[in-house]
Order: C-alpha cells, then structure tokens, then sequence
DNA sequence: CTTTTTGCAAACCCTTTGCAAGACA
DNA sequence: TGTCTTGCAAAGGGTTTGCAAAAAG
C-alpha cells in the first residue's frame, strides 16, 4: 500500500468490491456518499485514481464515456453495450506479439494496448427481438 | 452523401484532408475558424460527426482525450504518445477472429473492436535519451 | 416552400484543482 | 509534528443542445 490508510479509503474500496460490475466513479460516489454523507466526490475520484496508480485495482478507460474501475485488477478486454452502456470482461487470451508488431509497424516503443468491444448484450439483444 | 451540401461541409472536409495528421475536432475548428471566421465550433463539431457517421471520414476514440478525426476513412489502428500526445497510424493487419472470439466469451453481439497502442513516439524517445 | 443546417451562447458531463481544515504516522 | 488526505466549490476540457435566422433542394 502506498499511501496513508484512511477511512475513506477502506469505504470506497470496499464499496467497489461491493458494486463489483465496473461502476463509474461517480455511481462509486453516489454509493458512498449515500451511505456516507460527509464523504465528498472529489476524494472518491482521487482514491479511485490512486488504487488505480497503486494497481489495486483496474481503470478501465471507455471510448467516448466515463471512466469505470474495476474490481479485478489482472489485465483483461471489455466489451459495452451500445444500447445500454453496460460493460463486461472479455476472457478472452491477452493479445500476443501484438504490441511488437506495432512497434515495428509504427516506430513507437509500445508499453500497453487497449482493445475495446462494441456489441449489444444479451439483453437488449432480448429485448430488441421481443420489440419488434 | 447524406446530408446537405454546404459551404461548410466542405470548406471543414478540405480543411481536414490539409491537416492530415488526426486533428481534434477543435483543432480543426481553429484552423476553420482563422480562415473563415463566419463559422462556428458548433458547426465543425456537427458535420465532423455527420462526415464521420456517414463513413466519409474516419472517428479514432482515444482513450482519455479529445476525439481525432482521420482523412483515412478505413479501419486502422493507432497508437498515441504518452509524452507529446501525437497519434500515428499503426498498420498492422486487422485482428482476424477476434470479434467471434469475444462474442463467445461473452454472449454480445460484437459489432467492432478498437485497438490503441501507447507509448513513446521516436521523437520523444530521442529527445529524452539526449536529455538524460 | 419545406427541411436541413448554421451560429451563438448556454448547458452538459466527467474530472481535476486550489485551498484551508483535518487526519495519519 | 510534518505531511498526506479531505471536503468544498469552483474551474477545466471536450462536446452537445435550444433556438431563431439562413441556406439548400
């Protein structure tokens, strides 16, 4: 652990691991802050920011959206929802040799990727058959 | 073409095909607006969503920043620089198999996928080694 | 003449920041 | 005690929107 063990550090934590489905920072703070009213939306965004850092725990950057952090904090793809904007992991096997052959290809010295799927789930797929 | 054929629509895709090298929508909207001052943010922002929806031009999402858009209207990976911010083309072939994969594992519909590469351009690469 | 597009400003979402007060080690 | 963290409110970046006027077809 890097920083100081504050209280608010061990709620927001907690209510992470709690909320477990890639919540945004802010329905981590609306969480919190519904349970603990004096804890105030900047200091969620920061702890989640330094869990992150710490990697305690996944940031998982969304194409166009905001921010969702992550219980699980191994490597892994997501896919959202482009109806409902809901996200979920893909286990699918971490891209091999991908980041070499776009240092070749770019002259870059890659550090990281991102891939992100975009799909409808199951359940708007559901709902948008019985609709029509 | 889609929609309506205007001065602006045009005066922006030209502006656009000059610049080259991923703009921002603002970036864009700068080099715009100092030749022609009549136009408005609004109105860059606008038809590059248009352009882009219409597939006369390419949208590239980065994680984190501004949306880019590219002259380059098929699909390309990129990869930003996590120093200067500048984003390259990566022209590797385009991952084959990997949206039925993802949809196996996790019961989406996969409509697309986005890679981004980070890391260090050679230019701040070599900046950085001259510095040290 | 109908419908789309424009320009402006204000609104919006998500996130970060300055600062003084408070909590940790 | 010295430093990190908090809480608040305000600012910030990027983008969208309501509306009346203008332009396209």
């Amino acid at each position: 652990m890097t920083g100081r063990n504050t209280v608010q550090r061990t709620i927001i934590e907690d209510e992470l691991r709690r909320l477990a489905n890639h919540p945004t920072a802010d329905e981590v703070y609306e969480a919190v802050h519904a349970a603990h009213p004096s804890i105030g939306r900047a200091t969620v965004y920061r702890t989640l920011g330094r869990l992150s850092d710490e990697g305690a725990i996944g940031r998982v950057r969304i194409n166009n959206g905001a921010d969702r952090f992550d219980h699980q904090a191994f490597a892994h793809y997501h896919v959202r929802c482009t109806i409902c904007g809901r996200v979920d992991d893909v286990m699918i096997p971490v891209l091999d040799g991908v980041d070499e052959a776009a240092a070749r290809a770019s002259g870059y010295q890659i550090t990281s990727h991102s891939l992100q799927f975009d799909g409808v789930c199951p359940m708007c797929r559901e709902r948008a058959a019985t609709t029509a």
